[in-house]
DNA sequence: CTGAAAGCGCTTACAG
DNA sequence: CTGAAAGCGCTTACAG
C-alpha cells in the first residue's frame, strides 16, 4: 500500500548531483547553475517521477502556505458565497485553504482553531462564534495573523470584513415605505449570544424607525433560533394590528418565512411585503419573485483575503486593526409590491 | 510577527526530561512513565503554552491525516451536501479535510490533484472530471487511496460511489406517468464530455420509454450546457407536440427550466408535469411544491470516507474496487400533478 | 522508567 | 558553478 516516494536524494544521486542543486533548481534558482546541470536535473526528475513533498518544506520554512477558514455555519449561503470567494483568491495566491464548519457550536469552533494551529496553518479567516473570546484574544494579542468576517469579536483590536448591516436595514424598510407599507415587522435569529450582524439588524431597525418617523414596536421584533421562529411568525399575524411588511434578516428566517405564508396562505406582495437580506439563486424563481438586499460576498471574500495577505508582508506596518464595511445594494423584484400597484 | 514557538525541546528542558520522554507523554504512552515525570511534563507543557507541531510529526510519521476532497462543481448542492457529509465523518475520526473546487475544469483540477500530493494528503475523495484519466490511473494503479463519488472515471479499477441514476430516472417517469402524463421530456447539461450520471440519465430515460411501452423520441432529450440549455427547452415548447411534462436533470437544470417556465407563463403542474432529481430547501417553499427524486446525500458522503479509512487498515486486503449504487427516494409534492387531480 | 541518537525530506548559509 | 553540513520539530527503536 505504502508507495516509496522517490526523494529529493534519489534525484541527487540520479544526476549525480548533490541535493542543494537539486534544490536550487526546484526553487528556480537558476542563475548560478550550467545548462547542462539543469538539463540533467529536469530529467532525473522526469524519469523518476518525483514529486516534492511539502511537509517537509514546510518545517524548514516554517510556512506551510495554507489559510485556515472557520465559518460559523456553512448551511447559511452567504457563507458559502463568501467562502467560495476566499478559495478563489486564496489559490490565485498560491495557498491552500481548510475549510472547516463550527456549525455555530463554540467547542467545535474551538477544536478547530487548534487543529488548524497544530497544523501550522499561516493564518485564520473565520466568521466567529461568540464564545471563544479569549483564546481569539490570545491569537490577536500574539499577532498571529487573522481576520473575521461578517461578524467580529468584541474588544477585539483585529480587522473585520463586515456588511454594512445598519445601511442593509434601512434600505430595506425605504424600499417597503415608499412602495406603501407602513406596518413592518424584523425577523433574525436569536441575538441571546450577541451576534454582532443580528444585533446589528435589529438596531438598524430601530433607527429606521426612528428615521421614518415611525413608532418602534417591539412585537414586531422576532429574534429567535430558526427552530422557534415560525412560532414567532404565527405570534406576529395573531397580533391585533398584524405587520404589513416583514423584513428577512437572512435566507434562513426566510425559508421559515416563507413556509408559515404558504401554509396560512398568505399572498406575498399583496397580504405581506417582503425583502430579505441576501441573495440565493432562488429568489428570481419564487412567484412573485423576491426583493433582495444583497451583500457583495465575492468583494467581501477577496477582502478578508487580502487583508490577511497583508500581515506576510513585513513593509506593511500594521497601522491598527479596522472594521471594513461593505454596501449593500437593493434587487428590486416584485414581493415589495401591492397587487396593482407598481413604483 | 513571527512568534517563536516553544517547542518539544522547551518542554523537555524545564520539566527535566529528555525529549522522547515528552513524546511519549504526548503520545499517551504512560505505561512505564513515573506519576511524577507526567506532571512534571503536564505542568511545562502548561506553563510554557506549548503546541504540538503537527508538520514535523506528519514528516516523520508519513502520514499527515489529512484528506483532499476535490469536487467537479461546488455550485451544485448535491456536491455541498456531499461534501458536508464528507467532512463530518473524516472529522470524526480525526482527519482534516482540504476542499477543493475544480470548476468542471480538468486544468484546475490537475493543478489540485497535484498540490493535494505534495502536501502528503493521505488520501483523496473526488467528483471527477473526465479530463485527467490518465493521472487518476496512475494514482490508482500506485495503489494510492482514492475514493471516486457521484461520477467514476471509465477503465479504472477504483471505489466509486454512486446514485443509481437508472433506477432515479425511472422513479421520476412512473411517477409521471401514473399521475396522467405520457410526453415527458427529460433536461440534463452537456453529455459531450461523457460524464457519467448524465449519460446515465439519458439512457435511463430512455430504457424507462422502453419499459413503459413509449416512444423514444430524441427531440425530447435535451442535454446542453447551462447557458445554453433555456434555448433548449425553448425548442422543447415550440415542437408540434410539446412535452406534457419535464424531468430535470438536476437543481442546476431545474432553475434554468423554472425560469423559462415563469417567463412564458407556463403553469407548473396544469401546464407542465415536473420531478427533478436532487433535493433542495426551496423545493418546498416554491409554488406549487416540487416533486423530488432524492439522493441519500448524507449515505454516500459516510460511505467515501468509510471506503477511503478501509483502505489505510492493513488488515483489509482490497478485495478489488467496486461501485456502491445507492437508491433514490421520491418525494412527492404538487409539481406533478394536474390541476385538482390528486392520485 | 528514561535518554542519546538517528532520521523523516527538505533548504540555506557557507566554503571552495 | 556546486557540495557538505546543519537544522526545522518531531518519533522511535534501542540501550541502559
Amino acid at each position: 500500500m505504502t508507495i516509496e516516494k522517490t526523494t529529493i536524494s534519489d534525484v541527487a544521486k540520479y544526476a549525480k548531483v548533490s541535493k542543494s542543486t537539486v534544490s536550487q533548481f526546484l526553487n528556480e534558482r537558476y542563475e548560478y547553475m550550467r545548462e547542462e546541470t539543469r538539463e540533467r536535473i529536469e530529467q532525473a526528475i522526469e524519469e523518476l517521477n518525483y514529486q516534492p513533498n511539502n511537509v517537509a518544506r514546510s518545517l524548514k520554512l516554517k510556512s506551510t502556505a495554507t489559510i485556515g477558514v472557520i465559518v460559523a455555519n456553512i448551511l447559511h449561503s452567504f457563507s458559502t458565497q463568501v467562502i467560495r470567494a476566499i478559495e478563489d483568491t486564496l489559490n490565485e495566491n498560491d495557498f491552500s485553504t481548510i475549510i472547516c464548519n463550527a456549525d455555530d457550536n463554540p467547542k467545535k469552533e474551538k477544536n478547530y482553531i487548534e487543529t488548524l494551529l497544530a497544523r501550522q496553518v499561516d493564518g485564520l479567516i473565520v466568521f466567529p462564534t461568540s464564545g471563544n473570546r479569549e483564546l481569539y484574544k490570545r491569537l490577536v494579542d500574539s499577532n498571529f495573523p487573522i481576520v473575521f468576517v461578517d461578524r467580529y469579536v468584541n474588544g477585539l483590536n483585529s480587522d473585520a470584513v463586515m456588511l454594512d448591516n445598519e445601511k442593509a436595514i434601512h434600505m430595506a424598510i425605504e424600499h417597503l415605505l415608499t412602495n406603501g407599507y407602513e406596518d413592518i415587522a424584523v425577523l433574525t435569529t436569536s441575538i441571546d449570544t450577541a451576534v454582532v450582524p443580528r444585533v446589528e439588524r435589529v438596531q438598524g431597525y430601530k433607527s429606521a424607525m426612528k428615521r421614518f418617523d415611525l413608532p418602534i414596536r417591539e412585537a414586531y421584533i422576532k429574534s429567535r433560533d430558526l427552530p422557534v421562529l415560525k412560532k414567532g411568525i404565527a405570534e406576529l399575524f395573531k397580533l391585533e394590528k398584524p405587520p404589513q411588511a416583514i423584513v428577512s434578516g437572512n435566507d434562513l428566517t426566510l425559508m421559515e418565512f416563507l413556509k408559515y405564508a404558504s401554509e396560512h396562505d398568505l399572498k406575498i406582495g399583496s397580504d405581506v411585503g417582503l425583502v430579505t437580506i441576501d441573495e440565493v439563486n432562488f429568489m428570481e424563481i419564487h412567484n412573485p419573485p423576491i426583493t433582495t438586499i444583497a451583500q457583495p460576498t465575492f468583494e467581501m471574500g477577496e477582502k478578508a483575503v487580502e487583508l490577511l495577505l497583508d500581515k506576510f508582508d513585513d513593509s506593511n506596518q500594521s497601522e491598527g486593526a479596522q472594521i471594513y464595511r461593505f454596501d449593500p445594494s437593493i434587487i428590486v423584484r416584485k414581493s415589495a409590491e401591492k397587487a396593482g400597484v407598481r413604483i
